[in-house]
DNA sequence: ATTGGCACTTAGTATCGGTGAA
DNA sequence: TTCACCGATACTAAGTGCCAAT
């Protein structure tokens, strides 16, 4: 990387990033008013000289100010944002564009599929070979995305696939663990995993051939309360309706936490709450304040008590219920593969809790019935049946989309799906595509980056903006920012998103030039703190696009996701915004490993640099976690242990020492040996110590900075399994379970040579 | 050109459950 | 054997990006 994208220096030590967040949310709530204004201004701009009659006039005021020309001579009037965009940037860099290559073409072309013969009906059997995507990322002459192309191999792909009606001879997966008695560890799972990674893929946009689930296990019934748990309104007993009742309860279950006292969600949950009621209920519960639900929320408190009491006999009796209701809903067919569903179960009804200032928390999740449910597979599967006395709302066989079953949640309005597990074939084609999309932006990011520097001088100012805002992605790993709804939402942003009020401008600042203080809510509400210098004309830009601006203004007003995504299109095919934060990831890792490991570390100082070098890309990204509420208890753990430790070790020491004395007095070879069992218990001591301390100070650095969400989606697994290779760390330390299901394609091809 | 719908990835947190220390 | 702790897993919200309709 060049200089000027050494992201973190700015980050890493900056311990001022993770300031209390209360103080900050109050911060952000006195701005409230503000923002709700914020897209009724966009759209007056648009219209502005007319139909403004309702605003009041203080807001008009600001509004409608004139703006002043750019100084860049440029004739654009701010406020038309829309109009503008001509296409004369078609050809930016006049470079044709890029050829489609997905690097899926690996030299791995042996294939020896094992077969679930034990799951698929033989009737629907058929090729286990899918065509390889042939744009290999070498050599290989480029495929443009073109559908004749495409239904050429497709129509090839069929016809072979119908020839090749007969699987091929499979080797036996046994399925052991179930036939044997599951106590014992010896059983491997599977012999033989499915290599799906060794296989082609599909071309035409296909994401199966075919597809048979169970459908999805709904939530259980409600049960209603026992009659001497009552509910209480205005101090008097009040015997509520079923419906009534059960959305009371969701309410009582949530009365320790902090958000059933916030006037939104609980004016939300009324609202909902009373929807559910008898018109007679209606009518008597007119005020939650008045409501008493703490009888109700003792008897939750008692169940809990009563399960967690349970005797272990119940206790595995629900652990093997749990257990039959997996195998029977956590696993589907696709393409004569038993695969692991992520998320069987649809959600049950509750209480809608968004994250942040959201403006529709309290809402009543409502209960998802058969009839809400699309059920998608397979013509010539079976046909998940629906409980007893009801119907899906629909079944039908897409095998373009990936998913299994789908429903409309009420509170956005959105889709929710039930799809496969991330070790899943489906999932892992397309997680390995993407890395090797950023690969691909390794080759030309110097390019690009060349290019957007170039644009910072643009006289137009839709390009100095586009600029700007991809070296934020690039430099500072931002997300895109696409626009939201208002009111539907928290008030977050992105880069594209951001607004004036975001940052702030310091010519100088703690010895620096030209410095930016970027302080805005992120994803799931999470604060982002960063003070960044930048490059001189990068500072000049965006004092340009703020003159005149008001806090709640957008910074680009002439950007959006959409217009950026495209151009990156331009730039290199199948580039997004997105990728950036890959790419940056990435290789940050893999800098940082290069730069930090010590062959010569024991295994643990290993881990502790392998687990830096992952905290400086969760800076990097911002992934950030409330720290755990036991942390300062379990730092004070591990630290007597620390200090036990030491204790021992100087106790080691001493004996050690008398141990020698005594030798040499008695130079017998009783004391002799005696010296070095001494020796080793210190030597013991000291490594047991050296861990301990390790593991205190990963654990501190920690605190707030969450490792898993890089780990699982911004690092490419291949750098890590070839890192363990290199340094001779088992991958277990690095992976748990789960992620080694998940990176098994990585796991298995990457050697240590591995380069991103 | 904008908008809304859709599909899919990315995200933090709540809860589970296995394990090692007492 | 019990219990506290902590990593693993479950859960579901909140993003991105693309496409087709307007």
């Amino acid at each position: 990387m060049s200089g000027d994208h050494s992201h973190n220096d700015s980050q890493i030590d900056s311990g001022s990033r993770y300031n209390d967040s209360h103080k900050h949310k109050d911060k952000y709530k006195d701005k409230e008013h503000k923002h709700k204004d914020h897209k009724k201004d966009k759209e007056r701009e648009k219209s502005k000289y007319s139909n403004s009659e309702h605003r009041d006039s203080s807001e008009k005021k600001h509004r409608d100010k004139e703006r002043p020309k750019l100084k860049d001579g440029s004739s654009d009037k701010q406020k038309d944002k829309n109009r503008e965009k001509k296409k004369e940037e078609r050809s930016l860099d006049g470079k044709p564009k890029k050829e489609k290559e997905n690097g899926f073409g690996s030299p791995y072309i042996k294939s020896e599929p094992e077969n679930d013969d034990f799951y698929h009906s033989p009737k629907h059997e058929k090729s286990l070979k899918r065509e390889r995507d042939d744009d290999d990322a070498e050599f290989k002459p480029k495929k443009i995305k073109t559908e004749d192309i495409k239904s050429e191999k497709k129509a090839k792909k069929r016809k072979q696939e119908d020839e090749d009606i007969k699987p091929k001879k499979k080797t036996k997966d046994k399925k052991a663990e179930v036939a044997t008695d599951g106590k014992k560890k010896a059983k491997k799972e599977p012999e033989e995993k499915w290599k799906w990674w060794e296989e082609e893929r599909y071309t035409d946009g296909s994401k199966w051939r075919f597809l048979e689930h169970k459908g999805p296990v709904f939530a259980p019934p409600y049960e209603p309360l026992p009659n001497n748990v009552k509910f209480y309104y205005d101090g008097k007993h009040m015997k509520l309706s079923p419906d009534a009742e059960e959305v009371a309860t969701f309410f009582s279950k949530m009365l320790d936490h902090e958000y059933t006292t916030k006037e939104i969600f609980r004016k939300n949950f009324f609202k909902d709450w009373r929807k559910e009621m008898t018109s007679e209920e209606k009518s008597k519960i007119t005020d939650l304040n008045k409501c008493d639900f703490i009888e109700m929320s003792e008897y939750f408190k008692a169940q809990s008590e009563a399960r967690k009491s349970m005797t272990k006999e119940d206790k595995l009796k629900i652990k093997a219920e749990n257990e039959r209701i997996l195998q029977e809903y956590g696993f589907c067919v696709m393409d004569n593969h038993k695969e692991r569903i992520a998320n069987f179960r649809i959600e049950p009804p509750g209480l809608f809790r968004g994250r942040g200032d959201h403006p529709k928390m309290g809402m009543l999740k409502r209960r998802i019935r058969p009839e809400d449910v699309i059920i998608n597979c397979s013509k010539d599967s079976k046909i998940p049946k629906p409980p007893p006395g009801t119907k899906w709302k629909e079944v039908r066989y897409d095998n373009k989309v990936t998913w299994l079953v789908s429903w409309t949640e009420n509170i956005q309005g959105s889709i929710k799906y039930i799809m496969l597990n991330p070790s899943s074939r489906i999932k892992g084609e397309k997680d390995w595509q993407k890395y090797e999309t950023a690969r691909r932006l390794k080759k030309c990011v110097e390019r690009i980056r060349a290019q957007y520097r170039e644009d910072w001088k643009s006289k137009e100012m839709r390009i100095r903006q586009r600029a700007v805002a991809l070296y934020f992605i690039d430099k500072l790993a931002l997300r895109a920012g696409n626009e939201k709804e208002e009111g539907e939402t928290a008030d977050t942003v992105g880069c594209c998103s951001l607004r004036v009020e975001h940052l702030s401008l310091h010519q100088e600042m703690d010895g620096l030039e030209f410095v930016v203080e970027f302080d805005f809510l992120g994803k799931d509400s999470i604060r982002y703190y960063n003070k960044v210098p930048v490059e001189k004309r990068v500072f000049k830009n965006l004092q340009l696009f703020m003159e005149d601006k008001e806090p709640e203004d957008d910074l680009f007003d002439r950007l959006n996701t959409s217009i950026l995504n495209k151009h990156l299109q331009e730039l290199m095919d199948g580039l997004t915004a997105k990728v950036f934060r890959t790419y940056n990831a990435s290789i940050t890792l893999q800098q940082q490993l290069d730069e930090i490991s010590n062959g010569e570390d024991t295994i643990p100082a290993k881990i502790l640099s392998y687990n830096r070098a992952n905290r400086a890309v969760a800076i990097l990204c911002n992934h950030q976690r409330a720290p755990p509420k036991t942390f300062e208890k379990s730092m004070q753990n591990l630290q007597a242990k620390i200090d036990a430790k030491k204790e021992q070790l100087g106790e080691a020491k001493r004996e050690l020492k008398s141990a020698k004395a005594d030798a040499k007095v008695r130079r017998d070879e009783k004391s002799k040996k005696a010296v070095e069992t001494k020796k080793k218990a210190v030597q013991r001591a000291e490594e047991q110590l050296m861990k301990l301390e390790v593991q205190a100070t990963d654990r501190e650095e920690n605190k707030q900075i969450a490792l898993g969400t890089s780990k699982l989606n911004y690092l490419d697994p291949r750098i890590s399994v070839a890192w363990c290779k290199k340094y001779d760390v088992p991958i277990e330390k690095i992976y748990n379970k789960t992620q080694r299901e998940k990176f098994a394609w990585a796991i298995d091809m990457a050697e240590k040579d591995f380069a991103f």
